[in-house]
DNA sequence: GGTAGATGGTACCGGTCGGTCCGATCCGAT
DNA sequence: ATCGGATCGGACCGACCGGTACCATCTACC
């Protein structure tokens, strides 16, 4: 946790390391739980440092969502990639990753929307719609090659069990959250895909 | 018990009053996004009142989320047992209340679980999972009533379609979340009740 | 009219907030 | 050996935080 510093003075390093350290200790505090000064104790960085990185701690949380948003989507994409072709399983696929999020005993809930609920700041405001609408596009481009009768749909469906899947986890109970939600998810991709049975 | 009645202006209605602007206040700024000084002039109270009625800004979210929670659990309820006794029709009447929320302009996601994403407190946590389990009752029930093979299963998932919809109405898009939530549920009572089909 | 509780208004408290600044130190390149 | 950028550690700032104290005022009941 403290700044490795490999053999150099790299700005970029030091940028990234903070970014990493402090996605942890935000997510895990909030973001109005703990201040600057605490937080640049715990990442081990000085104040000086990290203004000069982000500028201001909104610049801190706005980088940290918008790399959050980035590897979490290309996450599930590529969980649901490594499933194969078959539409269905992708979409078990992408669950059963959910699951295993859930599973970790430092989840708290999706981050970005955890910001999005206490942030009005127009730009944490956009990262979140703008992550929501990757995850739509993932989950319409699997409703499309299964075939849906109406693909946006039930992308906009699925993107609900999704979330909902994760609210339930986070909040209520995160035992078999993902597979409640999968096993749903396989139900409306099958009605969808043979309205007629 | 002739005595007690010493209380002169109600103390009772200052206290549902504050409440409620508070309520009101708190939802549009974010729990931590206003101090108790502006929140006392806003809803027009001294902050001496205030804390005489609540003892501390955490107990004055903490009863304020139960009341939230107990009134918004009685709507859905009551939504439901006026669609009659047909599972389908209760579960769709739920949905269609949920799209009249999303559709107020102030609208910004379910006040409980924005607060459960940024405070930590164990009060908060505590209320919002009593709170999902009050709507798990009663999707669970209709479930039940609609001779699902596995009620708390679909009530979870259903209680999934619930949650996804409000995180999708307030941080993607309103329009038409509660209609394609609805449509999304009765696919998956239908599923659950007619497995065989 | 007297009285007691409820309230408003306001000054005040210690602490913490986000943010700035400066000197000392470290490191890689020259 | 030296120099310049990156970093640290901490002092410092004004503003605001949640919370308390005090007092004048108001209102309902006697």
């Amino acid at each position: 946790m403290p700044v490795t510093k490999g053999s150099t003075i790299d700005p970029a390093r030091t940028r990234a390391t903070i970014l990493e350290a402090a996605t942890a200790v935000l997510y895990e505090r909030g973001l109005d739980g703990i201040g600057v000064a605490e937080l640049c104790t715990r990442i081990g960085v000085s104040k000086e440092t990290l203004y000069r990185h982000f500028g201001t701690k909104d610049g801190l949380v706005e980088a940290m969502l918008q790399a959050r948003s980035e590897r979490v989507t290309s996450w599930l994409a590529e969980a649901a990639a490594a499933a194969g072709d078959a539409p269905g399983e992708q979409l078990a696929a992408v669950f059963d990753a959910l699951q295993r999020w859930y599973d970790d005993p430092v989840f708290r809930g999706c981050a970005i929307l955890n910001a999005a609920a206490q942030h009005h700041v127009d730009a944490v405001r956009t990262i979140t719609a703008r992550h929501l609408g990757h995850y739509l596009d993932l989950l319409t481009g699997i409703a499309s090659r299964a075939g849906a009768v109406d693909p946006p749909v039930l992308g906009r469906q699925l993107l609900m069990l999704v979330e909902g899947a994760t609210v339930v986890a986070a909040h209520h109970d995160a035992a078999g959250a993902g597979e409640a939600a999968r096993q749903a998810a396989l139900t409306l991709l099958s009605a969808a895909a043979r309205p007629s049975l």
